[in-house]
DNA sequence: TATTGTTATACTCTATAACTATA
DNA sequence: TATAGTTATAGAGTATAACAATA
């Protein structure tokens, strides 16, 4: 992960709001808050041996079995260069199948093995837990509410498929 | 900026909802507009010629003016051999003056120059106008309901102040 | 002996561009 | 000539630990 500091938890000082300030701000809250998010998620994902890239990898090939390395990494905004090492580490780790192409011997055609299947569903399952006990603090109706004033500025932006960019694993 | 692929704007692909999904995920809504808020701030600040670490940095200094390099690097969890970078550019820029502890020479204590002062106000505005923008697809009773959903969660977490880490302009 | 600030170093992650093999 | 995949390389950003001056 990027500017992962690392695991510490540290001390617990309340912000003090300097004018203007932070924690009056949507911009800075999302901010946080989405790192924090991020830091969780991928926490989350090392219990079986993922990072947040390789789940994001994981389920686009789910959805487009036999797709080839570069069609599959366009989405996710990947460029090809990364895409060699991801795959080559899930093909390792006997997630993913590199198959052959009988047509177009230049590409590949990229399948989930079964192992690949199980830890995808693992993986989606202690992300579906991540988010029930990251929305703890909220009631059934206010997480909806949120969900929703989230769409709408996500809306407006301009984003990614898959898993986010900073996100991706790196730091 | 770290994951930060560049300013190009990119295609609007409406995100494909696969099975759990993201679109339907607090978690990943978060991480997604957490890093597009970070980079829209991180470009609003270069207007000014500051990172969002810097500005964090800035802003530390004019509440506890006359403070050393460490004491004010802890409360933003910036390593003491950063701080140094930091402060020798703000330095460099007449941003910042390092004078020296009468009473402890091995310390400095820092201070905002006139010109600091200046671009910490510009920088604030800056960062005032960026919020109204980035929130405009809300209405203000919308934009207060977030705030305080966004509080409550951000209660649970563990925070440290200033700006957010991974934020904090690198990559 | 401990602490402030500094420097040196090594590590991680990344994108760019050059290369190969096919088409 | 163009495209899929690969490799090599160089850059940005970081933390760690060793260091000098002062306490």
């Amino acid at each position: 992960m990027p500017g992962m500091t690392d695991g510490t938890p540290g001390d617990h000082d309340t912000p003090p709001s300097p004018e203007g300030p932070p924690g009056g701000s949507v911009v800075f809250l999302l901010s946080r808050l989405g790192f924090d998010a991020s830091r969780r998620f991928h926490a989350v994902l090392a219990n079986v041996g993922l990072d947040p890239r390789q789940f994001g990898v994981l389920n686009v090939i789910a959805l487009n079995e036999g797709k080839s390395q570069q069609a599959l990494a366009e989405p996710l905004r990947i460029p090809p260069s990364r895409m060699v090492a991801i795959v080559d580490e899930l093909e390792d780790r006997k997630l993913v199948e590199r198959r052959r192409n009988p047509d177009d011997r230049r590409a590949y055609a990229l399948y989930l093995t079964p192992t690949g299947k199980t830890v995808l569903g693992d993986a989606r399952r202690l992300a579906m837990d991540n988010e029930r006990e990251f929305t703890a603090p909220l009631e059934q109706g206010d997480r909806e509410q949120l969900l929703g004033l989230l769409r709408r500025l996500a809306a407006e932006q301009d984003l990614p498929i898959g898993v986010h960019p900073g996100l991706v694993a790196p730091y």
